[in-house]
DNA sequence: AAATCATTGATTATCGATAATCGCAAATCG
DNA sequence: CGATTTGCGATTATCGATAATCAATGATTT
């Protein structure tokens, strides 16, 4: 390399893939359109290696589609698809708060403080805020299930369902949602796996598109 | 490229990653062994980059892991990890076979001649041969599933344990196997999808270790 | 005019070569 | 001696260039 080496932290193919990556989900970059690998290497200052692999990874993840020899674009996801992930999710994120309850985590304190941030921020209409808070209030549901596979499988799903939402954003209450989760916590707090599950499947199938 | 052209139907990285992956699925390739590049590349008369490529891929699988600037390996998977596949899987399958007997999906005949045929491998301790249908046997439900995220994410696992089970085999009577499956068909022909999903799990977790 | 074939332009796929990085061992210094 | 630094070998990361591919356009034939 000739540039300075500005003390780079992350691969090139990591930080082109986030690049990409934000481009995506803020909308930028639309499903269907192209993704011209000497294009990017262009605007990134690269050769077209490193792109190419930063593609390959948003493709594993399933944002991207490549057809062999006529490049890739980025992924368009079937209505079909996406009620398919509302059902899986449900499944994933069911068994995980069941095995929360079950195994009696002590994350009720936290979940609690997360849904009156919500109500917070949908009070002063912050979606922003209110998504940060609601992704977390699952995050550490998944995580305190403490089973790696599952809260792998499941960072993925969310990934690429979020790099969906600006197509089919369907809107609802905010403070209806942020209310929607105190059935889980309760039923946590009960030590009840069964209620738990159910009510963690039913979170998720609420949002769920026709 | 100066080589004769040979009809080459997939890409070069597709051949070394199925090339690799049959390594490791034979045990050629053990958990820990390094993956050097251009040692592959030579092999297999290519240059560094489809090697990359193919490497990639199979760390997008879970198959292989590697570190910057050091390489990869062959993933070496811990027993915590595994268990985890299991009960993941458990959920997974059952969830599959619920909506299999649910939606009364017309697949029990084939499943029923699958048995048959695991009997018959079992009897004669073909143990590929009984691997071959065990594996169609659990494949015609999660496609009779149609879900499209629920087949993807069942296939994905499905290749990662697969590499490891030469590593940690725990051999039980093919007859029992075989066997058990029966009770899956059962509750599928019955139309009683809770039922289903609780033979469907158990059935897996039958096999999980311990 | 319709169908087939050749040409071209854009892009991906692959190559060979170079640069950067890491671990380790030898050399150096206190 | 022990700790630190330097240099080296092996390997990965990146580059720039070339080859192969595809789709579309235009030429050629019937």
């Amino acid at each position: 390399m000739q540039t300075a080496p500005v003390l780079t932290r992350t691969s090139l193919p990591e930080q082109i893939k986030d690049h990409l990556l934000a481009k995506i989900m803020s909308g930028v970059l639309k499903p269907g359109d192209r993704l011209v690998e000497m294009k990017i290497a262009a605007e990134m200052e690269t050769s077209q290696a490193p792109v190419r692999e930063a593609i390959r990874e948003l493709e594993a993840i399933g944002v991207v589609e490549s057809l062999r020899n006529k490049g890739s674009r980025v992924r368009i996801i079937s209505d079909d698809e996406l009620k398919d992930m509302y059902d899986v999710r449900a499944q994933l994120e069911g068994y995980a708060t069941e095995l929360v309850a079950r195994n009696k985590a002590p994350v009720s304190n936290d979940l609690k403080a997360l849904i009156k941030s919500m109500k917070t921020a949908a009070k002063s209409e912050n979606s922003a805020d209110f998504a940060t808070h609601n992704s977390a209030f699952h995050r550490i549901i998944m995580q305190a299930a403490d089973n790696i596979i599952l809260f792998e499988i499941w960072s993925a799903l969310n990934v690429k369902s979020r790099t969906l939402i600006n197509v089919s954003r369907h809107k609802s209450d905010l403070n209806e949602i942020a209310a929607s989760h105190e059935s889980i916590v309760d039923a946590i707090e009960a030590g009840n796996p069964s209620k738990a599950r159910k009510a963690a499947a039913m979170h998720v199938l609420e949002n769920k598109p026709l």
